[in-house]
DNA sequence: AAAGCACTCAACCGCAATCCC
DNA sequence: GGGGATTGCGGTTGAGTGCTT
């Protein structure tokens, strides 16, 4: 594409007058001749001054005009192509630790400019919404304060590189430094998440040799509460984006060097590439830059908790009666809407699939423990998983777990259908969703900062938090001190 | 074959930071 | 210190191309 589009040829001829124009500068498409001006500048003066490239060499174009051409595509060393898998990866990783911080992770991609990086990651997360990701209303939208907020905070402490104003600041985020590890996720909005190690959970089931791929949901592979009592969460999505059964993939052997199914790359597999054949949706940052819709319609009005209905996730813990919208967390902290908001989300992120194609039946989340071939494990699997009857399965860890004790599986945290909520006619629903937005800056920060305990904390901030008690769950207001940083 | 759409890329714009006088 | 100039950055736009319908 590059070649095809020369110099003197493509490029975004903008419309309309301004300055540039009116002082007869030249706008659009470099010419060849041009860009020999400008080389020849450059090599005569150097980089920088780039007005006076106009003024001594007559070239018609303004300084920021030819710096731009210079830094994109003339200066020496300049990698031209497609980015190659390694680069991808390091973009993602980039991408989780910077934001949109184009020119930062340009640094770090040698060869490579801020505008290809940024053209190619923009160019991606739009597929990922073409590929049906809802937009989200306005009001939820502003929801997303509330994480920029902590990323704001983070920031003053150093703590993250997420860039404050990115629009892509994202609900969940990549863990990138883990070598041999495929991109995970966690749920790390709150922009305390280190990802230098991965998080407790997180691609048990994906990353490591010989595991299943499927065994890893939106689970929690400790059992360790944190002061609230709630159990620690992390995910990884991989399980939740991929359709097929398990058997229909491979292992993941790490690095990134065997994807899963159709997926080439890292790319493809986070960033929305899809074989619609094998039917495989990823999980993508196009479903997290945004929040969910309310628009998208329930697929199904069935009402039962392991079967009927398309789409619908929720997040429940082990021996939690989600249609009551209890959870048996010590300290009783209750959904409060969040956990619809999870759901919605997570709704999202499921995209268009079709409802018969994400019926609970599909994968049973005894699935894996079948596999195994052994008849208890299937059984204490299935009590692990109780409540995951959706695309189902708990962290092999876990089924693990459950097997040698299968006492401490039941503060799994998992992402299961939940039909109650999906299900609008049902009652309040519709009104538990939207109070539950309403109210939700509160209780997103509650569980943000209640969650994942796996992940490090800084000290100041667990310090903060020692003096807080448990009772500051909400973090509503401004003058919040956890927020604030020391 | 034509139209529409998606994708890619280049380039522009506005804003903020930095530099310089 | 103030103000203009310059530079850097991120967001956005639009043309060309290729694919799909």
């Amino acid at each position: 594409m590059a070649m095809m589009m020369s110099a003197s040829g493509g490029g975004g001829q903008r419309k309309g007058n301004n300055a540039a124009v009116q002082q007869g500068l030249r706008k659009g498409p470099w010419t060849a001749a041009e860009d020999a001006i400008l080389l020849e500048y450059v090599t005569k003066h150097g980089e920088g001054n780039w007005n006076s490239v106009q003024k001594n060499c007559g070239l018609l174009r303004c300084g920021k005009s030819c710096r731009l051409r210079w830094a994109n595509h003339l200066r020496p060393n300049l990698k031209k192509g497609a980015f190659t898998p390694e680069e991808e990866r390091l973009i993602i990783q980039l991408h989780a630790q910077y934001g949109n911080k184009w020119a930062r992770m340009a640094t770090q991609l040698p060869g490579r400019t801020d505008n290809e990086i940024k053209n190619y990651w923009n160019t991606r997360t739009k597929r990922r919404h073409r590929s049906g990701v809802p937009v989200y209303p306005t009001e939820f939208q502003d929801k997303t304060a509330v994480f920029h907020h902590k990323q704001r905070h983070n920031e003053q402490n150093n703590l993250t590189h997420h860039n404050n104003n990115s629009k892509s600041s994202s609900l969940f985020s990549v863990c990138p430094k883990v070598p041999d590890y495929a991109p995970c996720f966690s749920l790390a909005a709150d922009g305390l998440t280190d990802f230098s190690t991965p998080p407790a959970g997180c691609l048990k089931g994906y990353c490591s040799n010989n595991t299943n791929i499927y065994s890893s949901a939106f689970s929690s592979s400790n059992t360790q509460k944190n002061s609230n009592g709630l159990a620690p969460l992390s995910f990884s999505p991989l399980v939740s984006i991929f359709d097929p059964p398990p058997s229909a993939l491979p292992p993941v052997t790490g690095g990134g060097e065997s994807m899963p199914g159709n997926f080439t790359s890292f790319t493809s597999l986070i960033m929305g590439d899809y074989d619609a054949d094998q039917q495989l949706e990823p999980f993508g940052f196009g479903a997290v830059s945004e929040l969910p819709s309310l628009q998208t319609p329930p697929r199904s009005a069935s009402s039962n908790a392991t079967g009927g209905g398309g789409g619908g996730v929720c997040l429940v813990a082990e021996g939690l009666d989600n249609a009551n919208s209890n959870n048996n967390y010590g300290d009783g902290v209750n959904n409060s809407g969040l956990l619809d908001a999870l759901l919605m989300e997570s709704r999202t992120i499921c995209g268009k699939r079709k409802a018969d194609e994400m019926e609970i039946g599909v994968i049973s989340s005894a699935a894996p423990a079948e596999e195994e071939g052994n008849g208890d494990d299937a059984a204490a699997a299935q009590r692990t998983c109780t409540a995951v009857p959706f695309w189902g399965a708990c962290d092999d860890e876990q089924q693990q777990a459950s097997r040698d004790g299968g006492g401490e599986a039941r503060d799994t945290l998992v992402f299961a259908h939940s039909s109650a909520v999906m299900e609008p006619a049902k009652e309040g629903t519709a009104a538990v969703i939207a109070e539950g937005m309403s109210s939700m800056d509160d209780d997103l920060l509650s569980l943000l900062t209640n969650f994942p305990s796996s992940i490090p904390l800084p000290e100041w901030y667990r310090h903060q938090r020692q003096h807080e008690g448990n009772n500051d769950r909400s973090y509503g207001g401004e003058a919040s001190p956890a927020l604030q940083g020391p």
